[in-house]
DNA sequence: ACAAAAGTGTTCTTTGTACACCCATGT
DNA sequence: ACATGGGTGTACAAAGAACACTTTTGT
């Protein structure tokens, strides 16, 4: 078998992203269930893949990117996320670094900690891969997580609490085609209280605008009352990307 | 030479840390002139210091944390600052963890930064350490970094942008006595503009009292006019630490 | 015609800014 | 006594929350 050697050793470094969704007792989180030691709940994660010295050497150079090979902490993340659970947010946010010299019991493991909402329109239920079986917890029913994943959670609860006022952090929890009133109930949720729907409005009316659709989606049967208007998730997101 | 062997290539871990105090152009923000390649101006930082894979683990399992081994990321960060420039902040605040491939032209280094105010009595002048000469620069002066620290220096900035109303973070620009007036001085420096001396004063009163020193410093030389309060910053961060 | 739902407007409260005043000290 | 700088209070404006109204649909 293949080995690395380095003059100094090194720890791992490892990404975790907590997924948030919309459930039916307010916000869930996308836990993974361990089948290797340690055994428990965890966050879902993984490796960072880098590749051998003289590889990196070349990258770091301007090379192109091996296929193996992580280009950045936020790709490693997403793509474990992918490969473990079968989830692909639209954008991930991170935390920062976790490193404490226990948080581990296997060993000196650095993380970066991402977080993300996301919507069911982009998790593909799949069943179990080498991570063991994926499943959605209330916030509210969190027991102990592995390593310091409790911490992480934490940490990604506060900063929503602290950016509740960013409004276009909470269309990722949208499927692609959208209403106000959809976006108004799934903002409350995650929020975890009542907003005034007029208020809302007010404050989202210039993020939505861009991704207003001229005509509603064919087949949209809806109850009684003012139809509302339809908006385009992607183009809203790109309309956000150019003024940013 | 010893070495140390992984079955699959890991990155280097490092910190790096952005130190501002208030200089005669506004923020200055120490950096280092390296004399190994690749030379040029650079943030303060090094490596984390691990141990071993049987010393790791035995750490994470609990066993006490030898010398040459950091504990946390905070505490290399902690180190190295002092180390390669004889600056001791009283707190130090993640940015983030930096981790493209291409950010470091020695290979794949990830690097989790911090950023701090500091105050003069908080920095020894030190003679050139292994990290060569150390100095000031103007904010508005900083030309080309190495590596992607323009990028790291950036962040901090917008974070500060950001963070200005929580007017604690600023107590860090302070000597270990001092006054409001003091600190309404530091604060428009530090932020860049002209704030309300009255409206200041009542956002800092409740942050500031528990420091208040029943009598004034034996010399105070001040001018003519009504002789400030004076508070002791140990004791209002004491106090700070308490409430969060 | 009426109820329900979406969109829009208005009022009121709260927060924050601008500014005026008083007090204590040195000259 | 008066100019200077520190501490306190008041008036105004902007921002935000609460609430009311209008429009459009299904029954």
């Amino acid at each position: 078998m293949t080995s690395y050697r380095y003059s100094h050793p090194r720890p791992s470094v490892a990404t975790d992203v907590v997924v948030l969704r919309n459930g039916h007792n307010g916000l869930e989180v996308l836990l993974i269930d361990r089948k290797e030691e340690p055994k428990g709940l965890a966050l879902p994660g993984g490796f960072l893949r880098v590749g051998p010295p003289e590889v990196e050497h070349a990258v770091a150079r301007g090379s192109a990117i091996p296929e193996d090979v992580d280009p950045s902490l936020e790709a490693c993340a997403l793509r474990e996320l992918e490969e473990e659970t079968g989830v692909h947010p639209l954008r991930i946010h991170q935390l920062g670094a976790y490193g404490d010299a226990a948080r581990d019991p296997r060993g000196r493991y650095i993380s970066a900690a991402y977080w993300t909402f996301v919507h069911d329109s982009r998790c593909e239920p799949r069943a179990g891969s080498d991570a063991g079986a994926v499943h959605w917890a209330a916030l509210s029913e969190i027991g102990r997580l592995e390593f310091d994943h409790n911490r992480i959670l934490d940490d990604a609860k506060a900063r929503i609490r602290q950016r509740h006022d960013e409004l276009d952090l909470f269309l990722e929890l949208m499927p692609e085609v959208f209403t106000y009133p959809d976006f108004h109930a799934a903002y409350q949720r995650a929020i975890g209280r009542v907003v005034d729907r007029s208020n809302l409005y007010k404050r989202a009316a210039g993020l939505l605008a861009p991704g207003e659709l001229s005509e509603p989606p064919a087949a949209t049967p809806r109850g009684r009352g003012h139809p509302p208007k339809h908006y385009n998730l992607r183009r809203v997101l790109a309309a956000l990307g150019e003024t940013a």
